[in-house]
DNA sequence: GCTCCTGTGTTGTATATACAACATACCCGC
DNA sequence: GCGGGTATGTTGTATATACAACACAGGAGC
C-alpha cells in the first residue's frame, strides 16, 4: 500500500495535469455548442464531420475516412447506415467488388448548404469561448495528429 | 441552390477550419492512448477521471461532479452505477435526503494507486504526440473552459 | 492453381454521451 | 402551513464509440 502522503501528491498531479481528462471536457463542450448549432436542421456535428470528408474527397471508401478520422471502421460502418438512411450519402460496391465507395446525394448537398450559417455560428461561439490563441492551438495540435497519422 | 463556386468555398471554409472535426479527432486519438494504456487495469479513462474527481474534492453529490466535467447528470447517473457495481464507489444518501454522497472505497483508492504508473506512460505517450507547446495548449485551453463554466 | 496473408466491411457487445420526460424533495414568499 | 418554482436524480430513447470475432475478396509466393 502507498503512504498516505504519496496517495495525494498522485492524485494532485493526475488531477491538475491529465491530458485526457482536459480534452475530454473540451469535446463534449465544443461538440455540445455545434450540435446545438445544428439542432434546427436534424444533424449532428459528428454526423457533418462525416460527410464534409466525403464531399472535400469525392468518391471515398469507408475505410479511408474512418483512417481520415482516426475513427474504427466498426464505428464508421454504422455511422454510414444513418446517413444512408437519411439519404444523405450513397453507398455503391466498387469495380473491384472489395471496397465500397461513398458519394453525397443531393440532398447531401443541400443539406451542407444549409449548415454552413449555423457552422459558422458555432465556430464564432467557440472562438469566443476558447480565444484566438486557444483555437489557434487546436488547430495546429490536429495538424500534428494528422501528420503523424500521414507517416504511419 | 447555392452556386457551384460557392459550395466548394463553402466545404473547404468548414473543412480547413472547423474546431469540432479537430477536437473530435484528438478526443478520439488521446483516449484511445489512455484506454490502452490502462487496459490491463479493466479500467476506462474516462471512468478515472469520475474517480479522480470524487478522490480530489472527498465527499461530492453527482450533480457536483457532472458540472465540474460538464457533463449531462443522466450520463454521470450511469456511469457512476458502473463505478458503483465496481465497487469502486460508493453511494449514500445525504442528510438532507435531497443530494446524494459519492465516497471512493479502499478499492477504488487502490486503483488510482495502481494506475499511476499508465497514467504516466500514455500521458508521456500524448505529449510526445502534441510537443510540449500543444500539449500545454490543451491545458490553457481547459482551464479557460473551467473559468467560464465557474461563472455561470 | 492452391495457400496463406492482408485489407475490407459487418455484427455482437459494452460503454459514453445527450435530450426529454418524469418523480421528488427542498425552499421561498406569503 | 401552502403553493409554486427549482434542484436533484432516474429512466426511455437515440447516437457515437471501441474491441473482438467473423466473412470474404484479392493478391503474393510457390
Amino acid at each position: 500500500m502507498m503512504k498516505e502522503e504519496s496517495m495525494t501528491t498522485t492524485v494532485d498531479s493526475i488531477a491538475s495535469e491529465c491530458l485526457a481528462v482536459r480534452i475530454r471536457l473540451l469535446n463534449r463542450t465544443i461538440t455540445g455548442i455545434f450540435d446545438e448549432a445544428l439542432r434546427p436542421l436534424g444533424v449532428k456535428i459528428s454526423q457533418l464531420n462525416v460527410l464534409m470528408v466525403v464531399a472535400k474527397r469525392g468518391l471515398v471508401s469507408p475505410g479511408d475516412v474512418a483512417r481520415r478520422l482516426n475513427m474504427e471502421k466498426s464505428t464508421l460502418s454504422r455511422n454510414v447506415e444513418r446517413l444512408r438512411t437519411r439519404e444523405w450519402l450513397r453507398v455503391s460496391d466498387g469495380e473491384s467488388g472489395r471496397k465500397q465507395v461513398l458519394e453525397l446525394t443531393a440532398k447531401g448537398l443541400r443539406l451542407i448548404e444549409k449548415s454552413w450559417p449555423h457552422w459558422k455560428k458555432a465556430q464564432a461561439e467557440t472562438e469566443a469561448l476558447l480565444g484566438q490563441q486557444g483555437a489557434r492551438s487546436i488547430l495546429r495540435a490536429a495538424n500534428t495528429v494528422w501528420a503523424q497519422l500521414g507517416r504511419d
